[in-house]
DNA sequence: AACTATTTATAAGC
DNA sequence: TGCTTATAAATAGTT
């Protein structure tokens, strides 16, 4: 209906198309807003350009949730229970992935390797290697850039409760609970630990910069 | 559009109702069809006679669930009932406790710790010097229960094997890397880490075996 | 359900 | 987007 019969197929012509659908648009939910009125019939119509433009209408006898429910009981088809399903699923799954990490992160802590056998200890033991060689080439990169920026008398303190604090920590993380046997064997064999901060090398820091 | 022009309200008379229902049921389907392919639009109409009778178009290019998935995107409207935002709402928060529980084991591992300074790196250190601690033990225990049980000659191979593996790892995980000056450090200070394995304390084990 | 006179919707143009 | 107009399409009333 228009000045030329139009082929149904997509128009190519973007400006086109949005006009169209401009016109089309309003021509239909007349067209629903009649049927409604007209034969007392319930009407949801809800449309969506290509470029995301929403337009709805929807009888003035009912509800959007209320079409959604008289369609669950016509046709026994379950948006609904379709949709809570898959976010049970994801609930899950995102919950395996936590519990996982988790473990993961206990192990780390050292915490729960009870049942852990000498093929999982050394990956272990490995990657707290790396992550704790990583954090201490991070302090040092930090404790250099503070000696190479001027620093005011508070600055200093500051760092050196810090320091102080980190000497505790070290202090209770010492050897008190471990066996006898291996602090004799930590004496008798070479140390390869690849690093060790524990506040000297900062106290060498402050003489210096004294 | 007729013989007669007519007024929009409610036809009294049911068969006609019914018959206009009909025509006009499949005239307004026919227009959704037409926008949605002419105008590349999604389309979703849904339509109930006053005599309960359903009819439903959807456009080709999606599903009733997803334009409501879309609709509660664009209206921020929520169709879906309380337990739905529940178990939305449970979503966010594992996905939260997700994302958390990432970037802790991230630093543990030594990874993405760029932003972090000195006050965050301390504790990272120390979790990570008691993990490691923890670990040790853990396979020092793992040890002295293979030394008290009896050994075939396989198993004495298996732990050797696995103790070259870990041999290597340390090696992996030497000073290369890290600064020339902490290096000096290291000799020059008592070095305080907590436990050392690196391989001897086994061979003295092989050792008392043999 | 078919027919058709008529109304309505809308394509094209501005 | 809004208005105009020629024309295609939809449909009310009839059979």
């Amino acid at each position: 209906m228009g000045r030329g019969r139009i082929e149904i197929k997509r128009i190519e012509n973007s400006t086109n198309r949005q006009v169209t659908f401009s016109k089309r648009k309003t021509g239909i939910i007349k067209k629903a807003r009649e049927i409604s009125v007209l034969c007392d019939a319930k009407v949801y119509l809800l449309v969506f350009s290509s470029s995301g433009k929403m337009a709805e209408f929807c009888s003035d006898n009912t509800t959007l949730s209320n079409m959604l429910e008289q369609y669950q009981k016509t046709t026994g088809n379950k948006i609904w229970d379709a949709k809570h399903e898959s976010l049970d699923a994801e609930i899950d799954r995102i919950k395996r992935e936590n519990d996982n990490m988790q473990i993961e992160l206990r192990h780390l802590k050292g915490e729960d390797i009870g049942p852990l056998g000498p093929y999982e200890l050394i990956p272990l033991e490995e990657t707290l290697q790396r992550g704790l060689a990583g954090v201490r080439k991070k302090q040092m990169e930090c404790w250099k850039r503070l000696k190479k920026s001027g620093r005011s008398l508070e600055e200093d303190n500051q760092r050196l409760s810090l320091i102080l604090q980190q000497h505790e920590l070290s202090k209770d993380v010492g050897m008190g609970e471990l066996d006898q046997e291996y602090q004799q064997k930590e004496r008798d064999y070479a140390i390869q630990m690849p690093f060790s901060f524990c506040g000297q090398p900062i106290q060498h820091n402050l003489d210096e910069s004294k």
